[in-house]
DNA sequence: TTATTATCCGAGCGATCGCTCTGGTTTCTA
DNA sequence: TAGAAACCAGAGCGATCGCTCGGATAATAA
């Protein structure tokens, strides 16, 4: 038996070995980011190696080591920052209104977003391993549900009829964000076209509001 | 200057080899795929290493690469051979009917496949890369893309006025397949919840359909 | 049968991988 | 201004990578 063996074989370090504390040492760590960022839309995911990112970045593979305890964690802690960005801008957006208006912030917001730099938006979003940001993501997701569930029985007069309003809004999120994904995925170049935008937020308005 | 080089540094064998002539040579590369496609789910697309891959499948390392000439052609076939499967699936349902069955049709069907195993499904379409795929993908989604425009256009009398079919099938070819494949990816249990392919009909019944 | 083709095996090469460790340089602190 | 702390550099180790190649074995054709 050849390979037998491993109990748990999975042990994952995504954390940040520490923070930089000087100015130098952030730009160290922006340049890793950066490099690492490039090099996945350029040439995938695969051929990101530590060593080539660090050469990229202009910074030694040991200064790399001192920050990131492997690549997985170099992509993790991107992540972490793109969904910071991403998330701040959602909830810079109108909390109360019209709930077409609110609709439309979400997805024009999404769509924005992605379409700034789709490749990246998409790779980050599929290649970096799940388990490296399932707990940030987790956060924010939850939060983000929260203050959904909150507006729609807020505005429940509004819609129609749904019975379980957590399944609702979980349903709308995950529709929305896959759309968009899909898009930024296999044709980034539609994603600001004028009409993606007002079927999607039609097609969510009618799903959820009564008719008028 | 270190890295330099490379004119157009991307060049990707992605066919296979050969096709298999014998009955056992048939079942070599079965078992390839078929460790190829546990590896990838148990342990992820970076650990699938084409050594592993021989070892795991039970088979040396020159007869893998006497069928695959690098990891992305086994990966590539695999997705080959499942888009098959599910696109004759897809095929098999009605293809006239009343708007609301063929699209529950192609709803549960996408559904149905993807909730066989979620994880596979997830993974081959996240982590293969894209070039690897993209013809053959390519002729599968035009192919249905047409399907969809001339039903859609023959039963245009049912619908709410849109000015271009192309567009909206597209849209709704993406919204959908992109909505189950969130759901296969960050909560593949809830797939099969019975509501789900309720809310994604009614959702999509309501955005095309006339109201009644 | 024999010749030919198809299939399979696996040792092992060179390249690259992740990563450490030692030692120097810069910045902060007292 | 001296010592401590933070930071950076890069040679290089052992492991693993992708992949080839020469030769054995099994199926097919003559």
């Amino acid at each position: 038996m050849p390979d037998s063996s491993s109990p748990g074989n999975a042990k994952p370090p995504y954390a940040m070995r520490k923070q930089p504390r000087q100015q130098r040492a952030a730009a160290t760590v922006n340049a890793i980011l950066e490099a690492a960022a490039r090099i996945l839309v350029d040439t995938g995911y695969a051929t990101a190696s530590t060593n080539r990112i660090a050469e990229r970045a202009g910074v030694s593979i040991g200064s790399l080591y001192e920050y990131f305890p492997g690549k997985e964690a170099i992509f993790a802690e991107l992540r972490r920052r793109e969904m910071a960005i991403w998330y701040a801008k959602l909830r810079a957006g109108p909390r109360s209104g019209s709930p077409r208006a609110v609709i439309r912030h979400i997805v024009t917001t999404q769509i924005q977003y992605a379409a700034e730099n789709p490749e990246l938006y998409a790779a980050l979003e599929t290649e970096v391993p799940r388990a490296a940001v399932s707990d940030v993501q987790g956060a924010i997701q939850d939060d983000f549900l929260q203050l959904s569930v909150a507006y729609l029985e807020g505005h429940r007069h509004l819609l129609r009829p749904k019975a379980r309003m957590m399944f609702v809004a979980e349903f709308l999120a995950r529709w929305v964000s896959s759309t968009v994904h899909g898009f930024a995925m296999h044709a980034p170049k539609e994603l600001l076209r004028a009409d993606l935008a007002e079927e999607l937020v039609d097609a969510v308005a009618r799903y959820l509001l009564k008719d008028t």
